[in-house]
DNA sequence: GTGAAAGCGCTAACAG
DNA sequence: CTGTTAGCGCTTTCAC
């Protein structure tokens, strides 16, 4: 039954030459875009030949020979994320651009499969790696930079000078937050927040006060509504049912603020429907921001005002500053952060006087 | 300004084989896994050399040399779609069980860039693809097919005995769906769909319809609607939009069913939202059922009662195919259909008497 | 302008 | 059990 057919052999740079009657070194000058001089009737044999043969190189043999792949690795959680995903697309469009291919991994959050993800990528001779992921060992990452392995991250702490950096900022983004609510008009605003653990869900808040405190105003302390129950389920789900949980305490509140921000769009919308259900109108009776821009923002009714981190142009970036490092550019734009965005629709509005 | 750093050379075969006085033969014999007789204190001194050289075997040369590479080739439009990110995560699931490496091509669409990707990866000696977009030069790949590459189909038309092919199975979803509502009781459904210029849509109708006939009822046409709008501005805002559309047509039916089978979910919810704007319960007044499990499915009140296609294990059965026909396996599951499912959740129930 | 030859790092005969 | 050797497909001196 292993019925196995033979298939005719790849052809070879061999083959190729000796079909144009010429030598592998100039099939390879006139086949691999060197400027090297080659005679117009030669080169055009060569070509020839190789369409003829059906020649395709053997990116291996090259990539042994000149030591480079051309390849960059990417490491992130999870695509199916769509954060991540955005990433992944913003960094492959980059790398397609420079002539980079991708080797992609998904971690799955497993600490375990990251480390050897890492150490299969350099392997594979691959010369630089972005990557999003907390639980990686430093110590050996540090190991193989010290052997010329380029490193960006990705939104997070640990950084060096050695390694590129790419951040999202989030502080800028609580500001832009603020600024358009008190912008709008908004005397008084809230903070909806799942529990404080997460470095994006503080920062906000801290860049929603400080532009607060630039104009002068502040924030009320009783104003920042701080979920207490701990991440059960799915963590849209979650941050969905805790945005509900959350306005239920804002509509009890005396002297409640005419607006919102929420730390993510899952809890600005789980709010929104809470809203709706015990009939207070947005953005009629409260206004209401969200963060990360997710597709659904701009399908609820009213379609939801949101920060927009720029997932895109995060990976982009990463992208950039990989193949700046791995081409020996100067490390000048090494540490970026990336500047959110306000996305406007329909759920703010100048409060009633 | 070229501060390019003078990296220590990485370590080879050799230098370990020289530090562990032994030879590169051996080294290899133990580094690789290979299951050739070496006595253990030679095992343990070429162990200890290389760790100590912090040597990492590159892949390049083995790939060479056993013309064997351990990679697939993916290729998907975007995995900014979930549907697609998930299918992505499957393969990678998979290949990483089975020890195979992923090269992610995002084509965005683009055919150009298809067709590049395909000869690239082809070039990079990935033995196998596994692909789901339309625009690829079939006489290309049936080209390359023939030099031996091993290409899977996801849910698309054009097979053949040489290639793999994983399909979605809508006429069953389609049936499936028509079960559950008329063995909730309900004798008179509709289907809300976009314009029937897509497969998917077009055969989750039959299955309905068919579903309906092997219990002796059938579908009215009247109660088939089609939007008629084209499709502009996003797809899934599009498609929201057009499910409020149909909601709205179907309140206005005479002797109106009292259950809807959506194409897809974002139609599904679509019309949710407008029933509920115009005051029509569900699942009280009507039944919704939905298709393709999207994680929004979970998130609205009620919950959508939905078939899902399961992307993730079309992932993981194109990769298993895949990897079989490279591997010389029999080729028996070449051609498979994955089987949806149908995840019960709030927004059905039996028809009021 | 062209070709011969060496060699990238590895594995697989083959010989001992 | 261990080592020597050849060579995967390519690029790149170097010599002509």
């Amino acid at each position: 039954m292993s019925e196995s057919v033979e298939h005719p052999r790849k052809a070879n740079i061999h083959d190729v030459a000796r079909r144009a009657e010429s030598s592998p070194a100039t099939v390879s000058r006139v086949l691999s875009g060197s400027s090297y001089p080659v005679s117009e009737a030669m080169r055009r044999r060569i070509v020839e030949a190789a369409a003829e043969l059906n020649y395709t190189a053997n990116a291996i043999g090259r990539m042994l020979k000149t030591n480079d792949t051309h390849e960059i690795g990417v490491i992130v959680p999870t695509i199916a994320n769509p954060f991540y995903a955005q990433i992944v697309v913003g960094i492959e469009k980059e790398a397609k651009e420079r002539g980079y291919g991708m080797l992609l991994c998904n971690t799955l959050r497993d600490a375990t499969d990251e480390d050897r993800y890492v150490e299969t990528l350099f392997g594979k001779q691959v010369m630089g790696i972005a990557l999003s992921s907390v639980a990686v060992d430093h110590a050996r990452l540090r190991a193989l930079q010290r052997k010329g392995l380029k490193v960006v991250f990705i939104d997070q702490e640990p950084s060096d000078a050695n390694s590129g950096k790419v951040g999202l900022d989030f502080i800028r983004g609580g500001m832009l937050a603020a600024a358009h609510l008190l912008s709008n008009g908004h005397r008084s605003c809230a903070y909806f927040t799942a529990p404080l653990d997460k470095r994006s869900r503080v920062e906000v808040l801290e860049g929603f006060r400080l532009e607060h405190a630039l104009r002068g105003r502040s924030l009320d302390p009783r104003h920042v509504l701080v979920d207490e129950r701990e991440e059960e389920s799915e963590e849209s789900v979650y941050e969905f049912e805790c945005g509900r949980r959350l306005a239920r305490r804002f509509l009890a509140l005396t002297g409640r603020p005419t607006a919102v921000l929420a730390a993510n769009d899952m809890i600005a919308i789980g709010a929104m429907q809470e809203f709706a259900a015990r009939g207070v109108s947005v953005p009629d009776d409260v206004s209401v921001v969200g963060y990360d821009n997710i597709m659904l923002a701009s399908l609820v009714r009213p379609g939801l005002t949101t920060v927009d981190p720029r997932s895109n142009e995060i990976g982009r970036l990463a992208c950039r500053a990989l193949v700046d490092m791995m081409e020996g550019e100067t490390p000048e734009i090494r540490h970026v952060k990336v500047e959110p965005v306000l996305v406007e629709r329909g759920s703010v509005k100048r409060p009633r006087a």
